[in-house]
DNA sequence: TTGTGTTTTACGACCTCC
DNA sequence: GGAGGTCGTAAAACACAA
């Protein structure tokens, strides 16, 4: 709810110093974020699930259709005020990069050509941006890290582009948030169970659910 | 300041598919 | 068997009322 909520009021619900450096962001502040010194786990390093992925299917599809109504109640995610000021456009899809700043390496330069990642922005200044500060786990000495808004904003706009992530897609913001290919994965995980929280709230009298196949079964196909 | 409720990360168990 | 899905849960982080 917090990034959704960012998403959606521009204000943060928290005061703690990571959250307040960020309430007013824009594409300065952003590289406010160089001295964030919470832990993230750097894809590739210690994480044994981080390891990168295979090729990209230059044939990925879009977006599975029937996620197409989501997008468009939900909006797009650039749209919002928050992001408007963190610098995305109305598309919410293409992103205003810093001055100076390149972009991610394309997985597959031709790839991007066909598909809907080559809209998206990319996060390699981000990547440049965020530090890391090694790997630690429920079983080390932190149980847990709280990502900065910044990560669970770009993290809430690839859900609000699509509710499971392709491995690609993962690819690309575990490297350009700094996190582990796995905390992407767990994130979407929790997002959509917070969803189906939330639409079970909204929907008390909803007593036919819909069967939900997992959607590994047919996305894989996808990757 | 403290107690309490909520949200956010992270994991394990179990399932399905290839 | 591996990958990724849901579900349930632990515990940290946080908001807020008293």
């Amino acid at each position: 709810m917090y990034v959704s909520y960012l998403l959606e009021k521009d204000t943060g619900m928290y005061s703690n110093p990571v959250r307040t450096q960020t309430h007013n962001m824009n594409t300065q502040n952003l590289m406010q974020y160089a001295d964030f010194t919470g832990y993230h786990q750097l894809a590739g390093t210690s994480d044994p699930h981080a390891q990168a992925t295979g090729v990209w299917n230059p044939g990925f599809p879009s977006p599975r259709e029937e996620w197409n109504p989501y997008i468009q109640h939900t909006g797009c995610p650039g749209s919002s005020p928050a992001a408007e000021q963190i610098g995305f456009n109305s598309s919410g899809l293409t992103y205003i990069q810093p001055q100076g700043q390149g972009t991610l390496p394309s997985l597959n330069s031709s790839a991007g050509e066909h598909s809907p990642d080559s809209q998206r922005p990319s996060y390699d200044w981000i990547r440049r941006s965020l530090s890391s500060t090694g790997g630690k786990t429920r079983t080390k000495d932190k149980y847990r890290v709280v990502y900065t808004d910044q990560q669970r904003l770009e993290l809430e706009k690839e859900f609000q582009y699509s509710r499971y992530i392709t491995i690609s897609r993962k690819t690309e913001l575990a490297l350009g948030l700094s996190l582990s290919e796995r905390q992407v994965k767990i994130w979407f995980q929790n997002r959509r169970a917070k969803e189906r929280k939330l639409t079970k709230k909204k929907l008390p009298d909803f007593t036919t659910t819909p069967t939900m196949t997992t959607p590994s079964m047919t996305f894989k196909e996808e990757y």
